[in-house]
DNA sequence: ATGATTGTTTAGAAGATTCTAAATGAAGGG
DNA sequence: CCCTTCATTTAGAATCTTCTAAACAATCAT
């Protein structure tokens, strides 16, 4: 409370964006918001500083917390002598980016990699021989989609991208 | 309803996977379940189809549709001498990917750079001279977002990047 | 016109998610 | 030990999303 009124307005403003951001993406967005609000602190906050911050509960955040820390997006820091939890934000986006958002990716694809291979046996052992019909059709579809799962999947590990990022 | 089990099973496996991974990315599971069912299609379906095949109402395929389609995920199909309107799915996912998903991407990105900028402004407008205390972290900090964004954003419109999805 | 068929809208039910307050747990200081 | 201070868990309230049935609209055939 010591910023004079356009600053605050502007973090304000940040903080709400951190929120749409998540929810955009399907998550909580108080994720968001209580993101935002560690990486511009100065300084680690204890949860009920953030509990103040964001006006809502400290079991909340107390959640939240958890699940961002998770992701490595935020992490537990201990102060001497004092027996509170304080929570400061990996400071690095990209660190956040590489172990949080591209590694989920890279699960998601290899998962879905393995239900494509599995189904693309089912039905070429369904199909054996025979080249037309509709499983012809869909067999030539599951391929397809495999490809290109497999081309993102080359993608995001390719060490261009890698070092870009 | 012809085909043997094992490859039912395939088929109603993948309309499953899709149905999680539309969820795990937070939106609408029927709307993953519904564009396996058109993919995997050898022809386009009528509303009542897709709503018998996944039993759900029309209402809520209705809807889904119209979003699929305006993702570009599906789109429409006029059938002469028919009255009802068949959908088929766009069958290149590289397609889907760009229109879609990266679109969606590079706007957001977008909008989170223009956010980034004002709030760097005011800050800096605020702290004018000073580079210490508080507010010097914070701009810091947004300022490595902010270029992160930007690598990111330039990452997306990379030409190697490009190409290769 | 009238009726039949199809797609869309809508009001509210059903179901998830997210939040809080209260109970519980854990740990340190007197 | 008991008391205080914090964090976590939990049960249920509040809120949001998603779904359906029914009403409506549009289009074609008779």
């Amino acid at each position: 409370m010591n910023s004079p009124s356009p600053t605050r307005q502007a973090r304000h403003e940040l903080i709400d964006a951190g929120g749409r951001t998540a929810a955009s993406f399907g998550v909580n967005k108080l994720l968001g918001q209580l993101f935002v609000v560690l990486y511009l602190a100065p300084r680690p906050l204890c949860l009920d500083e953030l509990a103040e911050e964001l006006g809502v509960s400290k079991a909340s955040i107390s959640l939240a917390t958890r699940q961002l820390a998770g992701w490595g997006a935020i992490r537990r820091v201990w102060r001497k002598g004092d027996r509170r939890d304080f929570y400061e934000a990996e400071e690095d986006p990209r660190q956040i980016l590489r172990n949080g958002v591209l590694d989920a990716l890279q699960r998601k694809l290899d998962s879905a990699g393995r239900q494509f291979q599995e189904a693309i046996r089912t039905f070429e052992a369904a199909a054996k021989g025979r080249t037309d019909g509709d499983e012809a059709i869909l067999l030539d579809r599951l391929r397809h989609a495999e490809a290109t799962r497999a081309k993102v999947s080359g993608l995001l590990q390719h060490p261009l991208v890698r070092r870009m990022i």
